[in-house]
This record gives structure tokens, C-alpha cells and sequence, in this order.
DNA sequence: CCGAATTGGTGTCAAATGTTACTATCTTGC
DNA sequence: GCAAGATAGTAACATTTGACACCAATTCGG
């Protein structure tokens, strides 16, 4: 018989979207039972975190390639759980700047250290070298995916 | 102020689920707007060519890691269209062996080479050398990760 | 300034995906 | 061989996710 061609198992997108679903459902499931967030939630927290001076949903979704309905579920159920507040925003009324309640400090300083560890999980088993060439070609594979705009839409899953 | 310590942005799960959702925004437009085939269906066509002598729905989700829900709706909807068909199972009546239709190998045959050419189109840019060792890299996360079971669930999304 | 066109954000709806329950068949222990 | 448990596949249900329409506020052209 004719040996078969094997196009999907060697296909690049495939091959790079079986494993980013590996790795995600891991850690997704990992921050569910640890500590209840899902992954927008998780993005939102970590990206309001980094922005000491507060940040718009529209500016989180534009870093995360996240969808802005995505972004204002995250941030409402969030502010439900009062892990984020807004504060408003001097130049326009129509928006507001997400930060960080004590709380949300304390859940973020939290989940570090175990999001570190999981990836230190996997990824321990390469050399510094080959994870550092990996995620510039992860780099420079958004760089040409986002300039040619071959297609782009919103998306999902950690 | 203190510098934000970037973590999300340097987080390699969520960089690798980043890019795998860009490429796979781009790869699953082109599929539906040139063929009308949704991600699952392209799968279950490809790995169904790749079987000489017809698979199960079951292999095709162990293969590609798709709920067996989601095979059978793709194997369905292909069914449907006549695409692929379902041979009798010679040593078990619940199953079913999938292959190609006439017109389904037409279509793969058609497939093949548009995917091969977008994924040229993003890959193009990198060095054999460079390929090679980043594909290797993610089967060997794929191999971490199924092994020390950190967490498994099917997934999705090309 | 004032209407037209934009933009930030949310409500509502449709599409997609996973979960659970179920049927039919198969396998195994006895 | 036959009851008890496993397995292939599907149906029905729940949940998640994105698309579209909308409101309030803003900006811009005149």
C-alpha cells in the first residue's frame, strides 16, 4: 500500500495548535482548582497588574488579542468578586481604568509563583538556549501572522 | 514607579497559546472561505487520507486529541455531504470505518497544497534548520506533558 | 457650537464545544 | 452461554465564546 502522506501530523499549525491546547488545558485546569480563575480572568488580573497605573478594558484587549466581550465578563465577574476596581478615567467618561484591589494584589502575588512553577514544570527539561530561541520564533511566527494580514480574528484559551 | 514585572508577557503558555490561536484564526478562515470545511471536518479528511484502509472515529479522536463528540459531528456533517463514508467494521458492529469518497480525495487533494502553500506563507521566513528544531521542540512538550499527566483534556481550534 | 461619525463598554443572540446520559454492541468471568 | 462491565457512537443538555446591535460619551468637520 501506498505509504501515507502524514500532510497533518508534519502541518506546522496543526503541530502548534495541539500542543498550545496541551499546555493550556493544563494550566487552565490548574488555576480553576487552585484558585477559581479561568483564563480571561487570569489575563486580566495579570495584565491590570502590570499596568501600576490602571488600564482600559479596550487596551487589555488589545495586548491579548482577547475579544472586548471577553475582557468585560472577565473584569465584571472579577469586580464581583472585588479582586479589580475601576477607577474613572480623567479624560473620557465613557471608559475607566481596571486596577487592582488589595485583594486582587494578594490573589496575584498568589498565583505567580504556582504559574512560574508549572511552567518550570514543563519547560525545565530544556536548555535556557533552546527556550529562549523557541519563544522569539513564537515572536518573530505573531510578527508575520500580524503584519501580512494573512486573517485575524480574537481568540481564547490559555 | 516600579517597573511591571511583565509576567503574562513572558509566559511562555500564554505565548505559545497566543501564536497557536493566531495561526490558527488565519488557517481556519482560509479553510472555511476556500473550502467551506470548519477545522474538525479539514482533521477528519486529513487523518482519513493518511488511513489506507479506513479509521475509526475513535483513532481519529486518540490521533488529533478531538472529543469523540466533535469527530462524530465533523464525520457527520462530511457524511452529509458525501465526502467521506462509513464501511462496515468486519470485527465490531458499534463502529465503522471512515474513508475518502471520490469526491472527498478530490477535495483533499485540492486542500493539500492551499495549506501547504499558507503554511509556507508564514514559515517561509525561517531558516530549515530553525523549523526543525522548533517542531521537534513542540513534540517534545507534547511528550512532557502527556506523560507527566500536569492535566489532560481534549481540546480544539487550528 | 452642533450634527455626523467614532469609540468604550454591555446586552442579546447565535454558533461552537464540552459533559452527561443513553443505546447498541462487544468482552469477560464464571 | 449469560450476566456484568466495558466500549463506539449519538442525543440532549449546559457552558463557553464570539458576532451583532445598541447606548452613552467623545471627537471632528463645518
Amino acid at each position: 500500500m501506498p505509504a501515507s502522506p502524514l500532510i497533518l501530523d508534519h502541518f506546522l499549525p496543526y503541530r502548534l495548535s495541539f500542543t498550545a491546547n496541551l499546555v493550556s488545558d493544563a494550566v487552565a485546569s490548574a488555576y480553576q482548582a487552585l484558585f477559581g480563575l479561568r483564563i480571561p480572568e487570569w489575563r486580566v488580573i495579570a495584565v491590570t497588574a502590570e499596568s501600576a497605573d490602571g488600564i482600559t478594558q479596550q487596551a487589555i484587549g488589545l495586548k491579548t488579542r482577547m475579544d472586548k466581550v471577553t475582557v468585560s465578563r472577565a473584569a465584571r465577574s472579577l469586580i464581583a468578586r472585588d479582586l479589580i476596581a475601576r477607577t474613572p478615567h480623567a479624560a473620557d467618561q465613557r471608559s475607566h481604568l481596571l486596577v487592582l484591589t488589595n485583594d486582587g494584589k494578594a490573589l496575584y502575588e498568589a498565583v505567580v509563583p504556582k504559574a512560574l512553577a508549572l511552567e518550570q514544570e514543563v519547560f525545565s527539561h530544556f536548555a535556557k538556549g533552546e527556550l529562549d530561541q523557541f519563544a522569539a520564533m513564537l515572536r518573530r511566527i505573531d510578527a508575520i501572522v500580524l503584519s501580512g494580514d494573512i486573517a485575524a480574528d480574537p481568540q481564547s484559551g490559555d
